[in-house]
DNA sequence: TAGTACAGGATAGTCATTATTATTAAGGAG
DNA sequence: CTCCTTAATAATAATGACTATCCTGTACTA
């Protein structure tokens, strides 16, 4: 929990229960939660807290790059505190989003860059299919 | 233009004039519009057609599987009439979409299911970067 | 050519996100 | 430690992309 306070305070941004509690929230989850999803499960530690500081929230993280936006052609986004770019794995079954942990993509970047004249600064990569769990039933 | 209509009928769906022109725009274009911008771009040659015509063509397109939506992390999805999975260059200063032609990511699905024990369906890629026109600038 | 199912047009509704505004609290100076 | 300034919070209204509705019109089948 006082880590989350310092990273805050690294990047230069005021500490706040809110943003503690969302970054920490957001730091102890493999869920890729959406605001909605933050607001709701912190509601029972934070019942006062507002759905539009959570987004606040988020959008500051975002900027502070303590937090990376997920796009994964829901109707909302999500959240992940893993900031470093990595692939996510999202079940159409289950619609749970998994991080993938692989080097399969190590120099991708810098030979897309070289392919293509592109400076590049980062990707986003989605797979999209049946988790094994969901492939059981 | 005929060729247009093949395919819609192809594809069990009702060929009408809107039809045609919303799928023949997107066909001959490179710069994945958004439903937004296709709508204005037939204004001058079907001034009558509504927006919810755009939405709803757009959504029997990509069920058909002749168009792909992309979510390229804006407020609203563009649309690409190469339906076949390839990546995409995003321009953080034009904020043109490229696509990308490579083989570099040609074995790469196969290689995360069986890295994964997922059973994969599609991907999306998408980086982000500076073209070439603005690094000049 | 007539009938029917489905597409289009107009527009109201929905829902995620953003903007607004008054209030409150964080963090630095003294 | 206390005051002050600045920025964050809470509550809520507003925005904007997209969807639903509902009635009219038209593409296709026989």
């Amino acid at each position: 929990m006082k880590e989350v306070a310092e990273l805050l305070k690294a990047k230069g941004l005021k500490v706040t229960p809110q943003r503690i509690a969302i970054f920490h929230m957001l730091c102890n989850t493999v869920e890729h939660p959406s605001a909605e999803t933050i607001y709701k499960s912190l509601q029972e530690t934070h019942p006062t807290m507002s759905l539009a500081t959570v987004y606040k929230t988020l959008d500051a993280l975002k900027k502070a790059e303590l937090v990376q936006e997920l796009n994964v052609g829901e109707d909302s986004f999500r959240y992940d505190a893993k900031v470093h770019s990595h692939p996510h794995l999202i079940c159409l079954s289950c619609n749970h989003v998994y991080d993938l942990h692989t080097d399969l993509l190590q120099d991708l970047r810098e030979k897309v860059a070289q392919d293509t004249d592109f400076e590049l600064f980062s990707e986003k990569i989605y797979f999209y299919g049946i988790c094994p769990e969901c492939q059981k039933k």
